[in-house]
Order: structure tokens, then C-alpha cells, then sequence
RNA sequence: GGUGCCGUACCCAAGUGGUAAGGGACAGGUCUGCAAAACCUCCAUGCAUCGGUUCGAAUCCGAUCGGCACCUCCA
């Protein structure tokens, strides 16, 4: 079963065959650290560690690179906000760097308990001005720059086939678009490459350039950085769908303009995790985080679990309601695993049987074909609660698929066996003891008190057991 | 103003022409002093609405209603 994936460009699932037999190159825009991720841009993460997977499950060698902003992304208002790094730093007090280093810390953090596999290369654009200059005078040799206002600006019109991947009808987006018109710009569509202007002052980060002391555009360190780590030709690039319209499209601009060839064969993108209220978004202020979840008591990867269940491409709806689900869906996994542990004494067998194999070829099917997560999750399922397949072989099964889905389904139990107050325990002695001789009313009272004192307590065929209510 | 996506049970959600995956919740049963756990069973003649095409439609076409997103920063 050959891998195949939806291509934004040609809007259609094709079948993946990369530039260089074997190899396959991937670029994946990454964070901008300067605030905590929340848990709509750690969908979108999965999503690609489920691509990463799934190209390494194929057997590819693949080179997966992410880059990390810490410059030159402006908070709104096209090219003439403010950094939203220096904006944090100026809030907060700390240095841009301390900033960086402080959330990126925090994202990798979040990612590694998700299970998501960091990138081969993870990239800083701060790091790399030096290639980000490099290439807007390769653009600028082309005829494709003007200088304007005092910023280097990317000209759309030298670049005929602007908007591609977006489908975007030039001529129609002005009229009625929310757009200021930029008196400094030939196109509204134009785009900043280098700035040595703007509206603000005290910018602390800021570089020698051809054009004078500034900071580099936004759009620039993607095309910059991924061509110093893939070349200037790679086969697939993501990120969240949200970039479809501007910042890949700008990207792409940048990157052909300058090379001359096609820049990247596959364009996959990520739907969003949205609320009842829309879309989640960090400048509505409140938003949710991995260690809120935590907080509330849900294991980060409940929430892989929750993302798991449904298509990359369509949007998933979060609520707590939606969450409990999920956890109780992997609590429940989790049991069932467990429990074929103990009965194969936790002994893998080859997949041999008929019904083995016929249940690995599923699995195979669905992640091949354009990320088919939930239907393998479904196979998880039947798998778990087959009969005609033994509980040996159900564990071989099991962590081969748990390679993509990287639930720990093979893990040892969670150990957050918490300390139960000396109190509660001396209260369920006594009902112990009162249900040995039968009285039942006392063991109940017991039951009762101790309910009250924030603890339920239930008699498993192991013995006693008691938990913290939540 | 332009563009795209979506509407499937109480909730999340898969399914793009062959008769509705999966999970959670709920309900019933077995078991247990009861509760819990475990196991079993049940759970949409129906896929926003109305028309159309077809032997056959959740899937294709049209209209209507509703939601989300993009064209500004955004995963």
C-alpha cells in the first residue's frame, strides 16, 4: 500500500511519490514563542507527527525540519504592527531572548508529552539572518524587490503565478477586503522582505543589512531556512490551514521567484480545533493550554486520544464534555490492553493468522490513504475485543500500531498511586471490617463518611481500592 | 464584497453512489448485601430542510436555512 496525501495545490488526494527515491524532505511551520501554545496549535502538531510516523512506518528516510520565530512576526495590521516579540518583551519586562528561550522551552515541553517526535532539525530565524539576506538579494538580482518607505518589498507582479495555492483571484480581493491600502506598496498584495522602518521604536533585534539596520519580514525565514536544510526543491510542506492564503502563498512567491523552479511537490494542511465559539485564538485573551488541561486532570494524552478521533482536514470540536469522552475512551483502551497482558503473560507472537493479518492490512490501508486516523483507531478497537485472534499476537499488533497512534499502549500502569490520608484509610479499615460481619448499615454510613471527606471507595475483585474524587 | 469548508444519534466522530465505523454517555441484563468493576445486550429505516438525477443518494446536482474559516496577525 503506497502512501497517499491531500496536496492543497492541486486540492485532490494524490499518490506520494517524493524527488529522491526513499528520501523525503518536510518543512512544518513552527511556533511563535512569545506566549504558551494552546491546544488548537498542539492539533496541529499531531498532525504532522502522525505524517512523520506514518512516512517512517513506509520506510522513508525522512528529514523533518521545523522552525521556531523568534523575530520579525508582526501582531496585526499587515506590516505595520508591532513584533509580537518585542510586544511581550515590552509587557513583560524580560529580554526578546529570555522570551524565546522561556516558550520554547514550554512548547517542547508540551509536544514531548504528547508524544510528538521532535523534528530532525528544529531551526531558530534569529540564527539565520545571514541566509534570509542571502536570499532577498537573489531576489533583488532577479528584479523582483523595490524599495519603498525605507522597506525591501517583494513585488507580486514579477511573480505571474502569485496566489496559486490559494486560488486567489487578484483582481477581485481588493474591492471590499478589510485591507488598509499601504501608500508604500505597489500591490496591496506586496509583501515586506526586510524592514528598516516602522511604527514603533525601541526594536532591540535588529541586523546589519545591504538596506540598513532592521529585521527580516515574517514569510522570509520559512523559504530561507528550509531551503538551507532540504534544498531548494523538497517534497512536502505544512502547517495549519490558516497559512494557506498568505503566508504560503508569500512563501512560495519568495522561494520560486528566487530559484526559478518549484519549491515543494506537497502542500498539506491542518484543520482547526475550534469551540462552540469559534475558533480558538490567542488574542481573544483566555485561551486553553496543555497545563490547564493537566490541571483539570486530563492526561496530555487524552487529548492526543481526542485528536486522534477525528480527520485532519475537518474541523474538531473541543468541549470538556467532548474531552471526558476521550479519556474515557483511553481509560477503557487501557483496561483492555491490560488485560490482554495478562493473558498472553505479556508475550508477543508473530503475526501469523489469517485474522492477524487481515487486521494489519486494515490498519495499513487507512493510514496510508491520506492520514485515515480515525478508521485505524476503529481497528484498534476491534482488535482489542476479537476473538479469533490470541492474546499474544494482539500485543505484536497492538505496538505496531502504537508506533503512529503513540497512545504508551503498551505502557506500564500509570503510576499516580497518591498518597490516601492515614483518616480515609482507617475509616475504610472499619468498613472492611463491618461488611466481614454483616452490617451492612454501618459499612455504608462508612462509605458515606468517607465520600464526604472527598474519597470513594470500591471493592474491585482486587481488594480495596480507593481514589480521590476529582 | 470575494472565496472555501461544513451540517450524521444526547456528545465527539468516520463514512464522497450499493443500503449508516468507532468511542463516550444513557438504558436493560448477569454478578454482587448495595454501590463499583467486569461481561452481555440495547442505542439514527436515519445523515439540516425541500426538490432533482439514478435501479439505488448521507454521498451527485439545485435551492433554502444554519455554522465555521480565509481574503488582516493566526495552527
Amino acid at each position: 500500500m503506497e502512501v497517499a496525501i491531500y496536496n492543497t495545490m492541486s486540492r485532490s488526494i494524490e499518490p506520494f511519490v517524493p524527488l529522491k527515491n526513499g528520501k523525503v524532505g518536510m518543512y512544518c511551520c513552527g511556533p511563535t514563542v512569545y506566549n504558551y501554545a494552546h491546544i488548537g496549535n498542539l492539533r496541529t502538531y499531531i498532525f504532522e507527527d502522525l505524517l512523520h510516523r506514518i512516512l517512517t512506518y513506509r520506510g522513508y528516510n525522512l528529514t523533518h525540519v521545523m522552525n521556531i520565530t523568534d523575530v520579525g512576526h508582526l501582531s496585526d495590521d499587515g506590516d505595520e504592527g508591532e513584533d509580537k516579540m518585542e510586544r511581550r518583551s515590552r509587557e513583560s519586562g524580560m529580554s526578546v531572548y529570555d522570551i524565546a528561550a522561556m516558550y520554547t522551552k514550554s512548547f517542547f515541553a508540551d509536544t514531548g508529552s504528547l508524544n510528538i517526535i521532535t523534528p530532525d532539525v528544529t531551526c531558530r530565524a534569529t540564527d539565520h539572518i545571514g541566509e534570509m539576506i542571502a536570499l532577498i538579494q537573489r531576489l533583488e538580482e532577479r528584479g523582483h524587490t523595490y524599495i519603498s518607505g525605507g522597506n525591501v518589498y517583494f513585488s507580486i507582479d514579477t511573480f505571474p503565478s502569485y496566489g496559486r495555492l490559494a486560488r486567489l483571484k487578484l483582481d477581485q480581493l481588493s474591492s471590499g477586503a478589510r485591507i488598509e491600502v499601504d501608500e508604500n506598496k505597489r500591490n496591496p498584495k506586496d509583501f515586506v522582505l526586510w524592514f528598516t522602518k516602522g511604527k514603533f521604536e525601541n526594536q532591540s533585534m535588529k541586523w546589519d543589512s545591504p538596506w540598513g539596520v532592521g529585521y527580516p519580514g515574517w514569510h522570509l525565514e520559512c523559504s530561507a531556512m528550509s531551503m538551507k536544510y532540504l534544498g531548494e526543491s523538497f517534497d512536502i510542506h505544512c502547517g495549519g490551514i490558516d497559512h494557506v492564503s498568505v503566508h504560503h502563498t508569500n512563501e512560495i512567491a519568495q522561494s520560486e521567484a528566487a530559484t526559478g523552479k518549484e519549491w515543494v511537490k506537497y502542500w498539506v494542511h491542518g484543520e482547526f480545533l475550534i469551540d462552540e465559539t469559534g475558533k480558538m485564538s490567542k488574542s481573544k485573551g483566555d485561551f486553553l493550554t496543555l497545563s490547564l488541561l493537566k490541571e483539570k486532570g486530563y492526561s496530555p494524552l487524552d487529548y492526543r486520544y481526542f485528536c486522534l478521533g477525528g480527520h485532519y482536514r475537518s474541523q474538531l470540536i473541543f468541549s470538556w464534555q467532548a474531552l471526558d469522552a476521550a479519556k474515557g475512551g483511553r481509560t477503557n483502551l487501557m483496561k483492555h490492553i491490560r488485560s490482554i497482558r495478562e493473558e498472553a503473560d505479556g508475550i508477543k507472537a508473530d503475526i501469523s493468522s489469517e485474522a492477524g493479518k487481515a487486521v494489519l492490512a486494515e490498519f495499513e490501508g487507512h493510514i496510508a490513504v491520506d492520514l485515515h486516523i480515525p478508521q485505524a483507531l476503529a481497528v484498534l478497537w476491534t482488535l482489542v475485543k476479537s476473538k479469533d485472534i490470541s492474546a499474544a499476537e494482539k500485543l505484536s499488533l497492538i505496538e505496531t500500531m502504537d508506533s503512529i497512534f503513540a497512545l504508551d499502549l503498551l505502557a506500564e500502569e500509570e503510576t499516580e498511586s497518591e498518597e490516601i490520608p492515614g483518616e480515609i484509610l482507617e475509616l475504610a479499615q472499619k468498613r472492611s471490617e463491618a461488611k466481614k460481619v454483616r452490617d451492612f448499615a454501618l459499612a455504608d454510613a462508612l462509605r458515606d463518611e468517607i465520600r464526604d471527606l472527598g474519597f470513594t471507595v470500591k471493592d474491585t475483585k482486587d481488594g480495596v481500592e480507593i481514589i480521590r474524587n476529582m
